[in-house]
DNA sequence: TATATTTATGAGACTCAATCTCACAATAAA
DNA sequence: TTTATTGTGAGATTGAGTCTCATAAATATA
């Protein structure tokens, strides 16, 4: 998808919503699209005001909240406290290993895993909204320090 | 295993650490395993308070990294900044439902699933030390209202 | 047992991510 | 435009978790 189709499906759900098209909205769409990383808002807080974009952290908190609704971003929460967001525009869906050591976020897929995940909410008569599936440990790099 | 085992395995435990054996570590682990729900470090405080024990907050983060660390106990981040705990004694591994409406926590285990998660780690070249997988949604009771 | 040494405890201060407030600014509708 | 509505931002607030350090308790030593 371009840019100019993300900001148009954007527009969209904004306007689906009631919200208004705001400056800040956009910047924060595109620089959490403009990376691949998986980005705090701090992060991207600090990221806009080095561009000289006028943004406050309320704003990109408020904001993340719904992107992640919208399905723009993914949330990711690693157990430190501190939330993590990815985009979702043009990726596909996928879980994480991550290293102990370095901190590094490694991801996988594996149709197994969650077709199985999904018959175990069939088992229980559950309604899976989302997942989280983390695998904790060392990577290759850290291993061979 | 009974309670006089697991206090015994605890002083192994300690004693190996060079860590005092203090009432407040043993009323600390004593509270946990005497449930199986999944307790915030303020619910194990105020229930010790409650019956009459001197602890700290302080006392009940520092000694529920410690029983973590000794596999007394194992953390559960779901991501709304709380951490909580489980007890790990004489009980086996599992992963969670947690339903969105209730808070409901459900546990399951899939050995297909965990098979599957080590060969993944395999294919990485990746050490795995631990994981969680949580599953989002709306449980049977839930759904029913 | 008495004393010395080491470690633990606890009240409250502190940290920091995240949320809230509310006056003012910007957007969209009339 | 004008009006109505919604958004923004600086800073205050919240709350889980950590840190401090004087005191207390547990263990080692005599």
């Amino acid at each position: 998808m371009d840019k100019e189709q993300l900001k148009e499906n954007f527009a969209k759900a904004l306007k689906q919503e009631k919200l208004k098209r705001t400056p800040q909205r956009f910047a924060i769409l595109e620089e959490l699209v403009s990376s691949d990383e998986h980005r705090e808002c701090t992060d991207i807080y600090f990221a806009l005001r080095n561009q000289g974009i006028s943004v406050s952290r309320a704003t990109v908190y408020r904001t993340m909240d719904m992107l992640v609704k919208y399905d723009f971003a993914r949330r990711l929460d690693i157990g430190d406290g501190i939330a993590r967001y990815e985009s979702k525009v043009g990726v596909s869906h996928h879980d994480h290993l991550i290293c102990l050591e370095c901190g590094k976020i490694i991801e996988f897929l594996n149709r197994d895993i969650e077709v199985l995940q999904q018959s175990i909410c069939n088992d229980f008569d559950f309604d899976m909204t989302r997942h989280t599936h983390q695998i904790f440990g060392v990577c290759p790099d850290c291993k061979s320090k």
